[in-house]
DNA sequence: ATGGTGGGGAACCCA
């Protein structure tokens, strides 16, 4: 099966460019990040129409995420546990019921800037809750999977010009120590397992042309349980819609599993 | 050093 992340900052804005990318890609399941909808007004019967179960986790005006799948979806659960009163809508999981169950978090993780201040506290109690909530999903048999719009740049092949992130939420010590402190309860990082690619990013700023210049930064990532990693067949990244009309400033990235 | 571009939704907030 293949499934798929994209950080499609709007549903509304994106509705045209996201049906075109599911007709290309047809990914059996997509992840989806900032659909910054409401779950009334999101498009459901349009992608019903198209064969996918929809699952959102909506917000009014900011983050909101969903899930579209072609294959049965069980145990649907939202929210990241750990704080009642985070209102933020930025995780959601549920068990892909292919030739194997397959549990998949989608997440929205904080962006954090600017730093130092609040919005970077919540970034780094937001990671801690996360990676309760890995340690938690690692005690089950069945893989699973976090895939979704992190903000960390994980080292600094991980963006074309690292210099410039030095002091920001993305990439600052912090960040990636809770990064790497998810990787070392014994995930694998899909697109290093996979692909070899030099300068492969998943997010360009709308600003100052960084598409044609490919000034990016890879910040949308699946990390892999080590039964999920087993199953790994291939990763992607579909740059080239970047450059297609109306785009979001990221793309999407997706794996293939044996199961 | 600044401002440059988008989305949401109706004046700014967020990225």
């Amino acid at each position: 099966m293949i499934i798929a992340t994209y950080n499609i900052n709007g549903i509304k804005a994106r509705l045209n460019a996201l049906t075109n990318w599911l007709e290309m890609r047809k990914p059996d399941v997509a992840i989806l990040q900032e659909i910054k909808s409401v779950d009334e007004n999101f498009p459901r019967e349009h992608f019903e129409d198209m064969g996918y179960q929809v699952e959102t986790h909506g917000q009014k005006s900011f983050n909101g995420v969903a899930i579209l799948s072609k294959l049965p979806l069980e145990d649907i659960r939202r929210g990241l546990p750990g704080d009642d009163s985070d209102e933020q809508a930025r995780w959601i999981e549920a068990t892909v019921m292919g030739e194997k169950a397959v549990r998949i978090c989608g997440l929205y993780l904080p962006n954090g800037n600017p730093v130092p201040g609040p919005k970077y506290d919540y970034k780094l109690a937001w990671m801690e809750r996360m990676e309760a909530r890995a340690r938690q999903l690692l005690e089950f048999e069945e893989p699973f999977l976090m895939a979704g719009d992190y903000n960390i740049i994980p080292q600094a092949e991980d963006a074309k010009h690292p210099e410039n992130w030095t002091e920001d939420a993305l990439y600052r010590p912090e960040s990636r120590a809770a990064w790497r402190r998810l990787l070392n309860l014994g995930f694998t990082d899909a697109l290093r397992a996979r692909n070899a690619a030099p300068e492969t990013y998943s997010f360009w700023d709308f600003q100052r042309g960084a598409w044609n210049r490919n000034d990016g930064i890879r910040i949308d990532h699946f990390l892999l349980s080590s039964d999920c990693a087993d199953l790994l067949e291939d990763c992607q990244i579909d740059s080239e819609i970047r450059g297609y009309e109306k785009p979001s400033d990221h793309v999407p990235v997706w794996v293939k599993l044996a199961a």
